[in-house]
RNA sequence: GGGCCGGUAGCUCAGCGGUAGAGCACUUGACUUUUAAUCAAGGUGUCGAGGGUCCGACUCCCUCCCGGCUCACCA
């Protein structure tokens, strides 16, 4: 072996690897069956030491990477790591014999497997005594450091196996991520609701106002998108009689990054036949409440050192007055896009040539009143402009019956009574299409006409609502970009 | 895309005109209850890439690549 090259972490282990085979040991044997995980064990010890048995005689074998190695002439200690919890292995020559001096050839990394009695050391730590231990796998690159862990961002993100290997807390984020996700299809199980799954590809990338990805169907030789919005697959299921459905799935939407923001996210919708926005306020509160006990066993989360309480009821906020008190502009004072628009302009807000009155809405919305929104709270009742799927109010058809919910200054929720008029309908998106066309970015809603046909045989009342899962897991797990949420975030290059 | 900050050993970082550093990891040895084990000894390297200035560049200048934060668009 060449002396104390620094290039060959790699190759020294190799070399092991080799030298075991040598041995007749084989670095990655096929199968190997832990009687228990490094949970099962400690909860094992602690019942037996509950029942004052500090030295129970249960043999059990458990498994895990190898993250400490402190060995120490003829007895060592070897720290595993078992899914998201360690346990401690103690080797000693006396018990191992012969075998104790495979030692040699173990690294950090390596996964093993251990055979013994447990009990616990002078430091109080409870310890499985191998009586038989064995090589699972052979690593043969070095892990991060184990103090500081990783801290290089970009390669925490590209290569998350190595985060989740040595950062604890990135564990627990995607363990949170997984309950929430399984807790909210809980909620609608108990509320009689039916999960779906709709097209991912898709003629037309309708139901929400953003740039879509486009890829090619070769057989079809025919131009599909990715969805943007699970909206109109799941509306024209209400047609058909699914009274109750959601669906949880991927939405593409071919914009910019930001620590909000990821190109692919998940978005949880659901629709609900003779419930109006309303009903779904008050359901989205219950959910989340539900969600944050089942999974955090509390309805307290920090963000950006702000306790936020999201026991349910929210506070309920009129958009147009909440705009008013944040920004001074009533915008019914500006029936006119371009006069709104000369406003905005008069504050300091950049407004692009074609902004629609919604969007410059929109734009009031987001710069004065959303960072206001730390704890929950719903803004409810929103102008035509910016709702074209929107039943209006009755009272005032200048509005839609329509809320979004916030947490913590970001935008979790979206809901209204659903627009079920097809004549209506069809206007209002054919008014989208006609915006389209004059403003810069394209980045309005679009027609889908099979849309509307399925409107028109008849779409009973109807409440819907979309949740932007990864946002909800940011605000359950304190987290303030998006991409600690998400397993794979998009990154720049490569 | 614009602005600001950064890229040095496997990892975490220092050095910022005078010939490359620390801790951890690694290698060798000692050590039979350790906890970031300890003790002794040893080698870590295209200092992001290319060009320039200079007697001399990791250090200064230019270009490019990669990343972070931020602004703009979007949920």
């Amino acid at each position: 072996m060449p002396e104390g090259r620094g290039e060959d972490l790699f190759e020294q282990r190799v070399e092991k690897a080799k030298r075991l085979r040598e041995r007749g040991i084989d670095p990655y044997p096929p199968r190997y069956k832990p009687t228990h995980t490094a949970e099962a064990a400690r909860a094992l010890y602690t019942q037996h030491e509950l029942a004052g048995d500090a030295h129970p005689s249960d043999i059990i074998s458990i498994a895990g990477r190898i993250v400490a190695l402190r060995p120490m002439g003829k007895a060592a200690f070897i720290g595993l790591l078992d899914g998201g919890d360690k346990l401690q292995v103690y080797l000693k020559k006396d018990e191992l014999g012969d075998a104790y001096d495979l030692l040699k050839e173990l690294d950090f990394g390596d996964f093993i497997g251990a055979k013994g009695k447990l009990f616990k050391t002078r430091t109080g730590e409870i310890t499985l005594e191998a009586a038989e231990f064995t090589l699972l796998a052979k690593a043969l690159r070095p892990l991060p450091e184990k103090w500081h862990g990783l801290q290089d961002v970009e390669k925490r993100l590209r290569q998350r196996y190595l985060d989740l290997i040595s950062n604890e807390e990135a564990r627990k984020i995607f363990v949170i991520r997984s309950k929430t996700v399984s807790a909210i299809r809980r909620f609608f199980e108990q509320r009689g609701y039916l999960e779906v799954e709709t097209p991912v590809l898709v003629g037309v990338a309708a139901g929400a106002s953003a740039k879509p990805f486009i890829t090619h169907h070769n057989a079809l030789d025919r131009d599909l998108y990715l969805r943007i919005a699970l909206e109109l697959s799941l509306k024209r299921l209400v047609v058909g009689g699914m009274n109750r459905v959601y669906e949880i799935g991927r939405v593409f939407r071919n914009e910019g990054l930001s620590f909000k923001h990821n190109p692919e996210y998940t978005l949880l919708e659901s629709y609900e036949a003779y419930a109006d926005y309303q009903d779904i306020m008050s359901m989205v509160e219950q959910m989340v409440e539900s969600v944050a006990l089942e999974v955090l066993g509390t309805t307290k989360v920090t963000h950006d050192g702000k306790e936020i309480d999201l026991k349910a009821p929210w506070k309920r906020l009129d958009l147009r007055q909440a705009i008013k008190d944040t920004s001074g502009v009533d915008f019914e004072d500006y029936p006119d896009g371009h006069e709104l628009a000369n406003k905005l302009r008069e504050m300091k807000i950049e407004v692009d040539r074609g902004d629609s009155r919604g969007r410059l809405i929109d734009k009031l919305l987001s710069t004065y009143v959303e960072p206001t929104l730390i704890q929950p709270t719903f803004l409810v009742d929103y102008p035509l402009d910016m709702s074209p799927l929107a039943k209006k109010k009755q009272d005032n058809p200048r509005f839609v019956e329509r809320f979004e919910g916030f947490a913590a200054g970001m935008e979790l929720a979206n809901a209204f009574t659903e627009l079920n008029d097809p004549i209506d309908q069809m206007e209002r998106l054919s008014e989208q299409e006609r915006l389209s066309k004059l403003s810069a970015d394209g980045e309005t809603d679009r027609l889908d006409e099979d849309f509307v046909t399925a409107l028109e045989h008849g779409m009973p009342p109807t409440g819907g609502l979309g949740m932007g899962i990864d946002r909800l897991v940011m605000l359950l797990t304190g987290q303030d970009t998006i991409r600690e949420v998400i397993l794979f975030p998009q990154l720049r290059g490569k």
